[in-house]
DNA sequence: GCGTCCAGGTCTACC
DNA sequence: GGTAGACCTGGACGC
């Protein structure tokens, strides 16, 4: 089954989908051959639909893995206009780098929507499987949470875990399982907190807190500190913080500050006249050279 | 084959 | 409030 999704004038499905790691993080999964997006989404009420998403002009192009009801089909697209940012209104950010010549091409291009999962609960746990490891490890963690415990869909491929599925595992199986190490007590308690109600992670994307106070809830769970909860926010839409690690750290002295390390400071004073958006400028300006030049646009 | 280092950090105890 | 040291894993590297 087909549906079709009209984008806004200034979204670019390539560098939205290429915006940051998640795309290699299953349930995702890319061809780059065909420039699909591949992902199982899980409404929780019947079996898993797999998606697969592709450019088409002004619009998205849905493939479903089985046909679908109308409810069902408008949850997949809320589904997808959510991990693509489509309701985004990033006018003023683009007024912003268009207002500075050097940052110009990120409105040209369509850059600044950043891929997310369908759950803010699916973020934070990828979230909390990139710290301290390499990216092979991160893989390797997520891939097993997915195939372990994830739902089946049609074509055979899986959901990303419910709380409530990660909670009925005892932290054993983190440990041995997942290889998530000393994170797995920390996946264990989250999940724990989510599926019980006690924590209301989806609320985020909507809470009227203050930065810093969103910051803190964030951080009250154990194993997320300022660069996890930083890089959240940037999912949620809120791009005050740098999201500052040991890669954008290194990338920034390659790119900006010819080789050589450069304090926070100094990486905090580059991006502040960016005020509100300065985040976003930062990983745009990071990861400019992540699209082939012959690849833009399309 | 073995030891060491380190990667897209965070927590805790201690000062 | 600031800062060592510990924490898991797995790949790269040197010997």
């Amino acid at each position: 089954m087909d549906l079709t999704i009209k984008t806004p004038r200034d979204f670019n499905f390539r560098r939205t989908v290429l915006s940051h790691g998640w795309y290699a993080l299953l349930p995702f999964e890319l061809d780059k051959k065909s420039w699909t997006l591949v992902r199982v989404l899980d409404g929780g009420q019947t079996e898993p639909v797999t998606v697969k998403l592709s450019s088409t002009h002004g619009a998205i192009k849905v493939s479903t893995s089985r046909r679908l009801g109308k409810k069902a089909a408008r949850e997949i697209e809320r589904d997808i206009r959510h991990i693509l940012r489509l309701d985004d209104d990033l006018r003023e950010f683009y007024q912003t780098v268009a207002a500075n010549p050097e940052f110009a091409w990120v409105a040209h291009q369509g850059a600044g929507r950043l891929l997310r999962s369908p759950t803010v609960f699916e973020d934070l746990v990828k979230m909390l499987c990139t710290t301290n490891c390499s990216w092979a490890l991160t893989e390797k963690m997520i891939s097993g949470l997915v195939n372990e415990l994830g739902r089946q869909s049609s074509d055979g491929r899986k959901s990303f875990p419910t709380a409530a599925a990660m909670a009925q595992k005892p932290e054993k199986f983190f440990r041995d399982r997942i290889r998530s190490g000393y994170r797995s007590p920390y996946l264990k308690e989250l999940a724990q907190r989510v599926a019980s109600g006690s924590l209301n992670v989806e609320s985020w994307l909507t809470s009227g807190l203050a930065p810093d106070e969103l910051i803190k809830e964030m951080k009250s769970v154990k194993g997320v500190g300022n660069y996890a909860a930083e890089n959240l926010m940037k999912l949620i839409g809120r791009y005050d913080g740098l999201a500052l690690d040991s890669w954008t750290r290194a990338q920034f002295a390659r790119l900006r500050n010819h080789g050589r390390v450069a304090s926070d400071k100094k990486i905090s004073r580059f991006y502040a006249r960016f005020n509100s958006w300065r985040g976003l400028v930062l990983w745009c300006d990071m990861t400019r050279d992540w699209l082939d030049p012959e690849n833009i646009g399309k």
